[in-house]
DNA sequence: CTGAAAGCGCTTACAG
DNA sequence: CTGAAAGCGCTTACAG
C-alpha cells in the first residue's frame, strides 16, 4: 500500500508538501497541489488513517455501548447515532454489552485502548468502577437512554413518566384494577424508572401494586416469558400486563399464547418501547413511543460538543403513548392506518 | 494518559523489556515481568492499540459491511459475527450501507482507511469497482449473504432453493394457484436467486409466473407495501404474496390491512427469513427461516482463516421452511409452541 | 535476559 | 511556499 513516502518521490517534493494537500493546508502553491493530487490519484494513496491517529491523538471515532443490539430500540438508536456522527465526520464502534457488565466493561476497554474520542453509553447496570475512572479521566462521555445517578455526565434520554401515566388513565377508563409490570433490572434507570411512574399512577387512581405484581425481568424475552408464567400462576393474576420493554412484551405473547389465553379479552397487554410489528401483533400493541432517532442525534451533537471544547447539553424529550388494541376496547377499525418507512418506526 | 515509557521509568527498566512482558515474550527474567506488572498496576497502564496497530501493521480488527442494519436478519448476523470475533481476538467494526451502494463505498473506504485486517460484506449491489479493487489489493475478504458473481472471494450464505421449493408445494396443496413474489433487488444475488427459484418451483407444477406477478421491491418495508397495492390493484390479483425478506413482508401486511383485507382468507403471505414476531401477527407468518448465527459463525472463521494464512472455506447452509398459518389451513392450534429465546431466533 | 536504536506513517513547529 | 527533522507509542532485530 502506497505510502506518503510514496507520492512525495511520484510528485517530487517533500512528505511535508503532501501532508500539507492533503489537509488543505493555505501554505501550498497551486502548482505543488496540482502535482501531490496527481501523484495520489496515479498511486490510489489513502492516507493511513491509524498513523495520522497516533500523532494526532484524535481517531475521529465515537465508541457506543449498547445494553442490547437485538433489541429494535437500540438498533434504531444505534443507527440513528451512526448517521449523527457520520454527517460530523466521525466514525461509530459499537459495542454490544448484551445486557451483561462484564461484556460491557471489556468494550469500554477495547475502545479505550483504540483511543476513541469520546463515549456514548447506555449502560447495564447501575455502577461500574470502570465507568467512573474513564468519566474522571476525562474521555468525553454522554449516557444515552440509561444513565448512571452520581456521575457528572450529560444525559440524553426520553422521559416516560406522562405517556405512563396516560397508559394507567387509559387502562382505568377500560375498567382494569389489576395492573401488572415486568420490569427492567433494577439497577438501571430505565428499569427502576418505568416501575416508578407506573406506582404513582397506579396511587393517583387508588389502585394498589401489590409485589407480587411487579414481575422482575431482565429486558429479555425468556423473562417477559417467565414473568408472566409466574402472574399467570398467581391466584388472583393480573387483568393487564405492561411490559417495560419490547422483548418482554414478547415473552409475555409467548406466555399467555402457550397457555391458549386470548390478549385482551382474558388478559391486557401494553409495552414501552414501540416497533413497527406491534400493528400486526394480534391484537395490535399498544405502546408507548420513544423518539429514538432524536435520542441518538442529541446523543451525538452532545458527545461531539464535549470533545470540541464546546459545553455539552444533557436533553430529555417525552416519549408518548400510542394505543392500539391490546388493552380491549377495539379501536373502530380505520380505513387506512398511517403507514410506517421503517421497521422501528412508531406508528400512528 | 501513561505510556510505555512512564511504565519502564516506573519499573526501572527499558521500554523493550516492558514490552516484552506485556507480549508474553519468552526472554524476561521473572523478577523483571514481576516489577514491570506491578509498575503496570500503579499506573493503571493500557497500551495504546493504535501505536500497536502502526507498527506491527495489524489491528485485530475486521470491517463487516451489512446492508441494513435495521433487518433483523442482518442485526442477528452481525451480533453473531461480532460474538465469533471476539473469540478469535477480533473486534468487529460495522457499517451500514443502508442499501446504498454509494454508502456501502464510503464504508469500505474508511474501513480500508483504518487499516482492518480483513473485510465482511453483503454487497448492496452487483459490482463495485472499488470492492474489485480492494480484492485484487490482497485485502482478505469474505463474502456473507449475499455476494458478487466473478469475483474469486470465498461466500458464506444460506441455500434456500429447496425451501422455497417446499414452500410451492405447500402453496399448491393448499389450493393456491396464482402466486406473486415481492423480489429483493436483480442486482443483489439474494434478490435474484429468490426469484429463480421461486419461478423454478413455480414451473414444476406447471404454473405460470407472468411479470405482473413479480414486484420489483428493495428488501425495504416501503417497497413491499407498493408492490403490494400494485398486485391487488390487477384485474386479476395473486392469491398469494411471497416476500423475499421481512421488511418486505411488514409493508406487505400494511398494505393488506390498509385496504381492509384479511390474510390468509382474501390473500395468503409468505416470508424469506423468520423472525421471532411472525408468530403473533395475525395470523403467524408461513416463513423461511435461514441459519444465520451458523452463517455469522462460519464468515468470521473463514477470513480469520484468510488473514491467518489458512485456505478459507466457502460455506453453503439449507434454510428451511417453518410452515404457520398465513397461507391457509388454519394448523391445529397447539397447546405449546417451542417458545424462542431471543428475538430473531426463528421458531417451531 | 536486557537495552539502545530503528522504524511504522503520519503532522507540524521551525527555519529559510 | 517549502523541506528537514522531531516525535506520537509502540515492537523487534541486533548486539551484548
Amino acid at each position: 500500500m502506497a505510502s506518503i513516502k510514496d507520492v512525495a518521490a511520484e510528485a517530487g517534493v517533500s512528505v511535508a508538501t503532501v501532508s500539507r494537500v492533503l489537509n488543505d493546508h493555505p501554505s501550498v502553491s497551486p502548482a505543488a497541489r496540482a502535482t501531490v493530487l496527481a501523484a495520489v490519484e496515479t498511486l490510489g494513496y489513502r492516507p493511513n488513517a491509524v498513523a495520522r491517529s497516533l500523532r494526532t491523538d484524535q481517531t475521529r471515532t465515537l465508541g457506543l455501548v449498547i445494553s442490547d443490539v437485538l433489541n429494535p430500540y437500540f438498533t434504531e438508536l444505534a443507527r440513528s447515532v451512526e448517521e449523527e456522527a457520520r454527517a460530523l465526520g466521525y466514525s461509530v464502534i459499537i459495542g454490544n454489552a448484551d445486557e451483561r457488565p462484564e461484556l460491557q466493561d471489556h468494550h469500554v476497554r477495547t475502545l479505550l485502548d483504540r483511543r476513541i474520542d469520546g463515549l456514548l453509553v447506555s449502560p447495564t447496570d447501575g455502577s461500574s468502577p470502570l465507568m467512573l475512572d474513564t468519566a474522571r479521566a476525562g474521555t468525553p462521555m454522554v449516557f444515552v437512554d440509561r444513565w448512571i445517578p452520581g456521575m457528572d455526565v450529560p444525559v440524553v434520554r426520553a422521559d416516560g413518566r406522562t405517556a405512563i401515566h396516560n397508559l394507567v388513565t387509559h387502562l382505568h377508563t377500560l375498567g382494569h384494577r389489576r395492573l401488572a409490570i415486568i420490569a427492567g433490572p433494577a439497577a438501571t434507570t430505565t428499569g427502576s424508572e418505568r416501575v416508578a411512574a407506573f406506582r404513582e399512577a397506579l396511587q393517583e387512581y387508588g389502585l394498589p401494586l401489590p409485589d407480587a405484581y411487579i414481575g422482575q425481568g431482565d429486558f429479555q424475552a425468556a423473562s417477559g416469558r417467565r414473568v408472566t408464567e409466574e402472574f399467570l400462576d398467581l391466584p388472583e393474576p393480573p387483568e393487564v400486563v405492561f411490559a417495560a420493554d419490547n422483548l418482554m412484551a414478547l415473552g409475555a405473547l409467548d406466555a399467555i399464547r402457550a397457555r391458549g389465553l386470548r390478549v385482551p379479552d382474558d388478559i391486557a397487554l401494553a409495552a414501552f418501547d414501540d416497533i413497527a410489528w406491534f400493528v400486526h401483533t394480534d391484537p395490535p400493541i399498544t405502546a408507548i413511543a420513544q423518539p429514538t432517532p432524536e435520542l441518538g442525534r442529541a446523543a451525538v451533537r452532545a458527545l461531539v460538543d464535549r470533545i470540541e471544547g464546546r459545553p455539552p447539553q444533557s436533553v430529555t424529550l417525552p416519549a408518548r403513548l400510542v394505543v392500539r388494541q391490546s388493552c380491549g376496547e377495539p379501536v373502530p377499525p380505520q380505513p387506512s392506518p398511517p403507514p410506517h418507512s421503517s421497521p422501528q418506526r412508531s406508528n400512528t
